[in-house]
Parts: structure tokens; sequence; C-alpha cells
DNA sequence: GACCAAAAACTACACATGTAGTAATAAATC
DNA sequence: GATTTATTACTACATGTGTAGTTTTTGGTC
């Protein structure tokens, strides 16, 4: 299984730019950044150690160097989602939904749409 | 609102044990940890940075400083999982349920219990 | 009141992160 | 080939966290 990753919000952003453009130097990550606004040093910087993590990897083309993401967006999320699920509600996913049905992020109708889809197999 | 409040894992415990507890000295919170082995002076550290982050307050009581949280266990979860799903989802907590339900963590009929309890109207 | 033990306060240090300036490098242009 | 310029690499510094040792304080005991 996908080792244990977690990233930090602006970590996040800037890898989630990296898996819109499928690779990328650190300007064009930069410029991909929608509401953020980083000196461009600071992307370099946070992209070199996302490399050093393991996150990302880099090979050098011309003068500037390209970074891709070595995780899919969907590892992550599932990594992040349930070590937050893990911390908060002891592993217990279904105690999540409860919380998002309490605190009426969901309500009723959306719960049927989604059961919907399972019970269509649709994914 | 309740401010954005984030905890690490770490200081998550901790404060765990205090709801637990009500309130409690670095004594208390350290032997209320299951499965954590911290110094006792750790605990204290940590006790202590959380009250100058505004998550505890404390009172000196005899020779023990006894802490309390500040802020409820609810408003903790409701804060990091809305700080999740608006790093992960983009602010979508239907994105969120529909990843649990791909990832296989909640399946058809555990919606449909759940589903029931609203129809419900049960807390 | 002197001494002991328990607890907290203070200090310490390593690592991650946010942020970006400055130095080095290398490509493009004249 | 010298100069300009784009891009990266290196350095820097503040803050947060994990972790705990050392020092100080203070309540209890003889």
């Amino acid at each position: 299984m996908t080792a244990n990753i977690k990233l930090s919000d602006q970590q996040y952003q800037l890898v989630q730019a990296l898996w819109r453009l499928g690779e990328g130097s650190a300007k064009d990550v930069q410029q991909n950044l929608h509401s953020m606004d980083l000196a461009h040093t600071t992307v370099g910087t946070i992209l070199s150690r996302l490399e050093k993590k393991g996150v990302l990897a880099s090979e050098t083309r011309g003068r500037e160097r390209v970074y891709r993401p070595l995780i899919s967006e969907s590892d992550v999320k599932r990594s992040m989602v349930s070590s937050l699920v893990s911390t908060l509600f002891k592993g217990d996913s279904k105690a999540l939904l409860a919380h998002l049905v309490h605190e009426g992020e969901i309500d009723g109708d959306e719960l049927k749409d989604i059961k919907q889809l399972i019970d269509q197999g649709g994914k």
C-alpha cells in the first residue's frame, strides 16, 4: 500500500498544479496557481523539498528542471482522509459520514443521490 | 464562528484526554494517554504550548497546574474536517462522501442506515 | 524551620515548513 | 565570444512541533 503521505495546504496546491499539468517547471507551476501568489523562488524551494521527500521526480531539460508527480491525487486523498479519520474518528469512516450529516453538510436528498449512484453500480 | 483550529495528531490526543477528563494536570493527562508514551515533561511542554495557542486554559491549584479545554471536541472536528474538505475537495462535502464511497469505505447498506437516521429526524 | 520530593518552568535541539533573497549557471542573443 | 537574462541552487531566517533534560519552585514531612 502507498506510504502515508501528508501534504500541507500549500504543498497540496503545488502538487495539484502538477497533476493538472502532468509535468512542469517551477515557472509553469507558479503560473498555474490560481489563488496563491508566491515568489517563483519560493515555488522552486517547495518543489525541491517535495522531491527530496519522494513526492516528485525531476529531470533537467534545457535550462529548466521539469517536475512530475510520483503519486496520484487519489492516493494522496485516500491517505490524507484516512489519516484524519484515524485521528478524529478512531478509524471509523462511518463516523465521519455521520459527522457530515450531523453538521448539516450533507442532507437526506444528497445521501439518496449518492446511494442511487452506488446501487446503479455507477462509478 | 469558531476560529480555524488545527491540531496535530499528538496535540489532538492530549486535548482528547482533557475532553475525557474534563480537566487535569499534566500528570493526569499523561496517565490518560492510552497508546502514547511521552515523558511527563513532554506532556507539560505540549500543554503549555496549547495554552499559549488559546486551546486550553489553566489554573494553579496547590502545586499543580490544572488544564481545561477551551474548545469542544465537535468544534475541533468540524474545523479540521472542513479544512480538509476545503483543501482536498474544493469545499464540497459531497465530494468527500463520494470519495468514501468510491474507496469502499462506505457501502450502500451503511448509507441506507445513515439515511434512515436522518429521515427519522434522529440526532 | 530544614529537607525532600513532586511538579512546573525554562532551556535545548532537531526537523519541517513558509517565505524569499542572493549567488551561480547556462542558454540565448548580439 | 561577451553580455544579458532566465532559471535553478544555495543560503537564510522565523515559526511550529516533537521531544526531553535541567533548574526552579513549592507543598509536605521530620
